[in-house]
DNA sequence: CTGCGATTGTGATCTACATCACGTAACAGC
DNA sequence: GCTGTTACGTGATGTAGATCACAATCGCAG
């Protein structure tokens, strides 16, 4: 399947948009096509755009004054991804986001998704519940974070993403995890 | 000020309603008062609304197993606070909200939301922005988990509000910080 | 004013995880 | 096919913060 119908589906979930108006909306988008380890946002950089998964994956991650990585998104296929605080504020941005494997995105620009959500009602709707859900699925992780421990956090995640465990390397799971890559090491090889 | 007065100002920031509009968009808030220790959404329960604070303060916070609490929001004037997972997907409440203090509030019924939404561009366009906020200091706070050491959190809590450090009694603190009361109180008493 | 629950301080131990250190295996580029 | 780089396992040791235990104080209801 290809970009145009994928994001078509994805959207037809939450937003009704005629094909007009659908086509309209693809318009504004960028296909664009990066090979694994491709830096697609720069901490220092300005932000231009957000990115909607076609295939492969993508990480967001930021990095602290030790240079330990902290991943805050593996964006899979049909997630957004940006550093959505540089983005709106039109600030530098803080965080990293490249790419996990080869990878074909949806670009769409800061300027153009205002620009279709006060055209399109219809768009403004997806936006928000797009962004209700990153919302929801953000507190849910918070809550993760301060009520399990480490072991608990590790099998949510594979719950979640089973694909991961073998496509990203482990000390990409450790830095989702928020531990060291030896604690996560200890913990699956200790699997009961 | 009276509550519909706070209430327009702080849409005003970012959607742009005419005097009628604004007046439609007010007449599906209900005003409600709330004395010191009232629950507003207990675990287990429907939820059907949510609140935008005018005065006082409330918490949003889950109970674990071991029935230890966690604090995911403390909601100041001209704050939202719910159950947004429960309000949008209908389920029951896994969180719960109550006052800190005397409060008053205006609610909004979930299904009042999305009417006025559909019905108003703006409205939408509000709700988007809001959300957005909401996102972005959720994963602010994400990373702050993952990145700082306890201290550190505490100081940036308290550069956040420093009213709370006198509002609120200190095991409340702990309960957002994710840490025991013991700990918080070692902290501050450490005081460089 | 009085008494009792809620709040807070502080010491003693225990533990999960970080950090350091080192070794092996896999893999990519030349 | 070599060779360096990245990934991964595992031991030894250090430490932040949890937990338990108890004391002191505050604040409100009667």
């Amino acid at each position: 399947m290809e970009a145009k119908e994928i994001l078509k589906q994805h959207i037809a979930k939450t937003a009704t948009l005629t094909d007009e108006q659908f086509d309209y909306f693809f318009s504004h988008f960028k296909p664009q096509s990066y090979k694994k380890g491709q830096v697609i946002i720069t901490e220092g950089q300005k932000v231009d755009h957000e990115y909607f998964v076609v295939s492969g994956c993508l990480k967001a991650f930021f990095i602290n004054d030790e240079v330990k990585m902290y991943i805050l998104q593996f964006a899979m296929p049909t997630w957004w991804t940006s550093d959505y605080g540089a983005l709106y504020n039109q600030t530098r941005a803080t965080i990293n986001v490249d790419c996990i494997s080869d990878s074909e995105v949806l670009c769409l620009s800061n300027q153009d998704r205002e620009k279709i959500c006060s055209e399109l009602h219809q768009a403004e709707h997806f936006f928000r519940w797009r962004t209700n859900k990153g919302y929801l699925a953000s507190q849910k992780r918070l809550l993760s974070f301060m009520n399990n421990d480490t072991r608990a956090r590790y099998e949510e995640l594979l719950a979640l993403y089973p694909q991961l465990y073998n496509l990203v390397p482990k000390h990409l799971i450790a830095a989702y995890l928020g531990v060291s890559r030896e604690t996560l090491s200890r913990l699956y090889n200790s699997h009961k």
